[in-house]
DNA sequence: ACCTGAACACCGTTCAAGT
DNA sequence: ACCTGAACACCGTTCAAGT
């Protein structure tokens, strides 16, 4: 009477990861989970309550990911390259991950769990306080953060339709907010 | 035999407006709308190609109305103020408009027509031109909407959970975009 | 303890039939 | 010319029944 598991928690948010990117949120559905990992869609809430918390759980993997990224790419010590650096993940990860990325900032996702938002804020505060100073470190954080997310939303979205180099307005955001966060703001 | 139209596109489109703020974008359900114009849901199809058509229809709208208030904002002339104005008009925008605003960089959502995008975009490289140069127009107008709009989507998804000041953050941000964008940028 | 088929409510969409 | 009921495919979710 046991009853062997055919699959497992991980297994599920993985595929649950692999089809948000190959067939976009509207394509994740319980059926399509339920057969990448071989078993029927009913099974799926022995694992997960429902499907926002199953994309609540892709979510969250997708943020520790990226934290991961973000922590190795802010390690030289000097903050206006590790700031670039940075800016660099995010781009990188975003384009690497386009259906996810966008899911992190998404008023409609709940968003990440506390902890994977910590993760992920903590190597952008550290380098934020070096360059503005600690006492504008979460401002200065709130600052890079929205300004990357919002440029590689826009990007992701195609929203930049009004011709010109999409790479020069990337870098001039990048050494315009190094210069804005440096520059007499050691409160 | 003619057949007297009892609801238009406009009315149709008003309607969807109206119940993605109350019910989100979720709640957008062909019923939903056909019920709130007093039709059932097969007569949309007379005035919409489908669902998906619809949404780009409310986002148009959306992106339109915005366009006027930034264009309202962005009057006095002085480039700096402008800017502010701006950055403001964005922020209350969205704040009255918490569950259609993301939707114009949702890249999920096809994104307003290239009018609506423009019109939108006009007052913004009016200002950028001012403060930044001609040269830099561009890449100065899309670092100030990344950053406000990548802000505001984080703000409407409750992603400033560590504490502080989001007013101040706020403040922080167009400050130092309004110094970045305003120094030895006249290319 | 987990898996399954069957069932239900709900949604988008099509279409023949009405006026 | 527009509106409607009926129908279809599809989806999330529940649950009793299997092992």
């Amino acid at each position: 009477m046991p009853a062997p598991a055919r699959t497992s928690t991980e297994a599920v948010v993985a595929a649950g990861r692999a089809i948000l990117e190959r067939e976009g949120l509207a394509g994740l559905t319980m059926q399509a989970v339920a057969t990448e990992v071989g078993v029927r869609a009913p099974s799926l809430y022995k694992r997960v309550r429902d499907r926002a918390a199953l994309v609540g759980l892709v979510v969250d993997a997708v943020a520790g990911e990226l934290a991961e990224r973000l922590e190795q790419a802010a390690s030289t010590g000097d903050p206006q390259r590790d700031l670039r650096a940075l800016a660099a993940a995010f781009r990188s990860f975003a384009h690497a991950n386009p259906a996810a990325y966008p899911l992190l900032f998404d008023p409609r996702s709940g968003g990440p769990s506390p902890e994977a938002l910590g993760a992920s804020s903590a190597a952008v505060l550290r380098v934020s306080a070096d360059l503005a100073g600690e006492h504008h470190a979460l401002a200065a954080a709130r600052t890079v953060v929205a300004w990357a997310t919002g440029f590689l939303s826009m990007e992701l979205a195609g929203a930049f339709r009004l011709g010109g180099d999409v790479d020069e307005a990337w870098e001039y955001g990048v050494t315009g907010l190094a210069r804005a966060l440096g520059r007499d703001s050691n409160g």
